[in-house]
DNA sequence: AGTGTTATTGCAACCGATCTCAGCAACCGA
DNA sequence: TCGGTTGCTGAGATCGGTTGCAATAACACT
């Protein structure tokens, strides 16, 4: 395959490069003929168009930065699959950026970005702080967030409603007869996080029970230390609402080596409804975010920044998905 | 920020263009006052190389794509997770691609790759066909795969040696005093599937016990309908090997569900490492894979290709990883 | 026939780098 | 002092496209 640039194309087709440009980028502004002539040629020799050049000379790609903290947190997986699928249908390509929830290397996302000319970008942020870092860039205002964001109305976001999806949780576990219900938080730093918790101290003072936090760290074994908390108490609650999916496994998991069984000896709850839960033992009742949703939202939101310069912030319900982890009190 | 193109710093700097670029892509070829200045310059104006204008220019590119199937499944998360460290380490920047087992995305992938001047480009397929796709494209030979790949000897891979691991598994299981050991597949297609699974059946009938294929399917159900299958056997097998660690998720969710317990009533182990199992309940025993070097051994790979042309083919050992999943056989 | 539009296409500069080649100054030995 | 290196820098073409502008063709109308 020698070098297939659009000047050969345009030999071929005995036309001008520019026709076969424009053949390409603006159909209408070439006769017919021309066009699937040209559209022939190139076919034939295999040619596309390199979207290096065009983003230099236009100054806008069609590379769509994501950046997530952890592509191994399932949540985040799901995501950028959802994402990865709205963006081509858009005809975006998707770079998935890791940053290991490290801020330096956020910010070097950002400039490479810039540097791509990428319309926009998603960002899912680990901790409050990469948000900041968004603002040091003018980029910054072609940015939507997955998750709240605070004190900056102008950047788009697309979260969904915490302290509904803790109502929802409270409210099941209520009609399945708890009344003592503990929750174990996740990793902190998001805004997301923060709410959830919030919300449950809030809604579990509402309804006159005292909340109950299992102490739960602020790191991956939250759902471990929270298990010990929980084995360690001499009124345990009889549920427990995990901040997430990932820290409901962790719980399940630490509880079942403890001997404690789910939904048998306490019922769990997640927050999240990855896929995964329903592979879980015992498949996962959770709260469901709609991910896919979120994915194809919040590209949309971009697009739609990007035309009239609007900035909205979606609020998106999330429903109860009940599985197995979750039953009546024991005794 | 006005556009901070090289000519601008070169402006700033007194010197010329191809004076700046050298100062930054061959340091040694000019002199140290003149290329300190110029970095100096450069950064008070918060310069950076256009890596488009530098890939257009050069035809090669630091961009390189990792193919992966789903990236929801966690094993691709792990890889991608460990490869894009691995790249960002030596400079480069992994451009993520979900084919969805898509092998039309994956010849639309091959070819953006080519034209993004990628310098190699990572496959973990999803089938064999990927790698048939593969062969069309010149840049087919600057392709490492993570997977056997048959009859092209031309294509450099990774691969753990399923043989080994499934000995592994058979050992420990044999060891816990099990004889009777059924196998349950994943999602068929892969060499590597197919391997583990041929392992399975000659070691199995070597060691004189008849083997046991769970009806499996090949689909997502997989973990579920061999936990049926199970069920409905008169003499079912004590220990369960799983062709990899989300089948092993799903044959315990579902055999829990139906009141088998694991592994009081059947061991279960697993095949992958996944950093998810440990939170599994009960934790995943699992013949690990040694996947960060997997992913570093990959780049290593690509790189040492297009040095010197060499082509390696490196089969990794794996480990065993006993967590909770397996015990020693019931009654 | 003369002139004004409109539809197409060609020309050439430009995007932000790289790289070959040439120019020039300093340095070396004879 | 002069030819020969060597070291460093500037010129300018080039990578693969895009796009404003000019040129030409085609068609309509008076």
């Amino acid at each position: 395959m020698p070098d297939l640039s659009i000047d050969v194309v345009a030999k071929a087709a005995g036309v001008h490069r520019s026709t076969v440009s424009r053949a390409f980028s603006r159909p209408e502004a070439v006769k017919r003929e021309t066009r699937e002539h040209i559209l022939r040629v190139a076919e034939g020799l295999g040619y596309t168009m390199s979207p290096l050049a065009q983003a230099l000379r236009t100054k806008t790609s069609t590379f769509i930065p994501l950046i997530v903290p952890d592509i191994t947190n399932p949540f985040f997986a799901e995501l950028a699959k959802t994402m990865t699928q709205a963006a081509d249908e858009r005809g975006y390509q998707l770079l998935l950026c890791v940053t290991n929830g490290d801020p330096a290397k956020t910010d070097g996302y950002f400039t490479a970005m810039q540097a791509m000319y990428a319309p926009f970008g998603i960002v899912a942020p680990s901790t409050k702080v990469d948000t900041e870092a968004m603002k040091r860039f003018d980029f910054g205002h072609k940015v939507v967030v997955i998750d709240r964001v605070e004190g900056d109305d102008a950047v788009p976001t697309v979260t969904v409603d915490s302290r509904r999806g803790i109502m929802i949780a409270l409210e099941h576990l209520h009609s399945l007869g708890h009344t003592s219900i503990g929750y174990v938080s996740g990793i902190a730093g998001t805004h997301t996080a923060q709410d959830r918790m919030d919300a449950y101290l809030e809604l579990s003072a509402e309804s006159g029970s005292a909340p109950v936090v299992l102490d739960s760290g602020s790191d991956l074994d939250a759902g471990t230390r929270g298990a010990e908390h929980y084995l360690e108490m001499d009124n345990p609650p009889t549920a427990i609402i995990a901040a997430n999916d990932m820290v409901a496994f962790a719980v399940i998991s630490a509880l079942g080596q403890r001997g404690v069984r789910v939904p048998e000896d306490v019922s769990v709850i997640g927050f999240d409804g990855l896929a995964l839960g329903a592979r879980f033992n015992p498949p996962l009742t959770t709260v469901r975010q709609p991910i896919a949703d979120m994915g194809h939202i919040a590209i949309e939101l971009a697009e739609k920044q990007n035309i009239d310069g609007s900035v909205d912030h979606i609020v998106l319900e999330p429903q109860l998905l009940v599985r197995g982890s979750t039953s009546g009190p024991r005794k």
